[in-house]
DNA sequence: TCGGAAAATGAATTCCACTTCTGTTCTTGC
DNA sequence: GCAAGAACAGAAGTGGAATTCATTTTCCGA
């Protein structure tokens, strides 16, 4: 007689768990291009089939780990979004913190933002954008609201402003990357410079 | 003894046009991820193995059909842009232009910016990019130039315009599209006034 | 009209990674 | 320790689209 029981349980729950820690490791350095079912069997110690005893198939592999990089990336904006400074503080601190991750984070930014993945995935990225937007949206709409900012659709400036800082990383993030001569600060100003701007923020003279 | 000659040559050409055409045909409405080589060539009314007297590879024949999409783009983008009105003008021109092309193009449109597509393309898409960028980076270097714009970093400007737009074109544009219920004007005002508050431009009242 | 060369055909092949499947090994409760 | 059932290994199977290739057709120059 066999059951389940607590301990087999837990090794079922963290075996997953580092299934999904190496995919991760994988895609940090080569994408979710390297990321194939052999290679990450093979990463983890486990042979390939064995994969298939924990995801349904490699596109929902692939779909809970890009969610689970995003939510990471999504609390760090909410957090720094979520003090009570004025409005055009908060969106150059989620703007810089976003950007700044990314570029630091290199290929796994590229991966979540730009990187030809299967269609299942490719929707995750579109709810990931949402939620980002959404945090830049209620900053905005703050903002408006403490006559910092003048009127505006918040849900369109929200937008562009995650495709601005977006695009203003590719090309630094694209494989084949300049590196960045070290001016990641340099970088992190003017987009978030950019940003102010455009929803209006009253600016300091020199910035 | 056969020869190449003129009425040959012409045929030839011909094909290759006309094989481009249905390819742009199919992905106007279904994407590149309908575009296979045996559905073009039943399309174009040959059989499969002829595309490939016409195409080295599927991935080249995806990546010159890109370009030729894109290239009309520019294109437009460029004449709108050329004009000697002040640089805001030009620029809610561009702006407008380019969007509001996408958004009538609808499928082909997110196929230039979005769909996920093969390397080969994926790196057309950064080229493209790039010269859409080109095309505002020139504007706002002409307006701060003139002191319609305050300085900035005309490239990042521009790169943060380009990704703007799209971004606030994707929702629209992502196939299961809400259709945009009529106000495509709407929109294009939207994208184009956070533009021009991006850079910097004056505001007339009431924008 | 005919020989030779290019072009077209479309069925067969290749490729390659996902997925499945058949033992084999572990785990549990008794 | 043992029977039953779960998890695992890794080789084989699958599928689907790109690409090739032997054959047929079309085209040129004499």
């Amino acid at each position: 007689m066999y059951r389940r029981t607590l301990r087999t349980e837990a090794r079922k729950a963290a075996n997953r768990r580092r299934l999904l820690d190496v995919a991760r490791r994988l895609v940090a350095d080569g994408g979710f291009q390297v990321l194939q079912i052999a290679t990450l069997a093979g990463a983890a110690g486990v042979a390939t089939g064995t994969v298939y005893r924990y995801f349904p198939s490699k596109a929902e592999l692939c779909a809970e780990l890009f969610r689970r990089i995003c939510d990471r990336e999504i609390e760090v904006a909410r957090e720094v979004a979520a003090t009570d400074a004025p409005a055009a503080e908060r969106l150059e601190g989620a703007v810089k913190a976003f950007a700044g991750r990314a570029v630091r984070g290199q290929r796994t930014a590229y991966a979540l933002i730009a990187e030809p993945v299967d269609p299942l995935v490719d929707a995750e990225r579109l709810v990931y954008r949402r939620a980002l937007a959404q945090v830049f949206e209620q900053i905005v709409a703050d903002g408006i609201a403490a006559g910092e900012f003048p009127p505006q659709d918040a849900e369109t400036s929200a937008a562009c402003i995650v495709g601005a800082v977006m695009e203003a990383l590719v090309n630094p993030l694209s494989p084949g990357a300049s590196a960045l001569n070290g001016n990641i600060d340099e970088l992190l100003n003017r987009v978030a410079r950019f940003a102010l701007r455009a929803v209006g923020a009253a600016l300091e003279a020199g910035r």
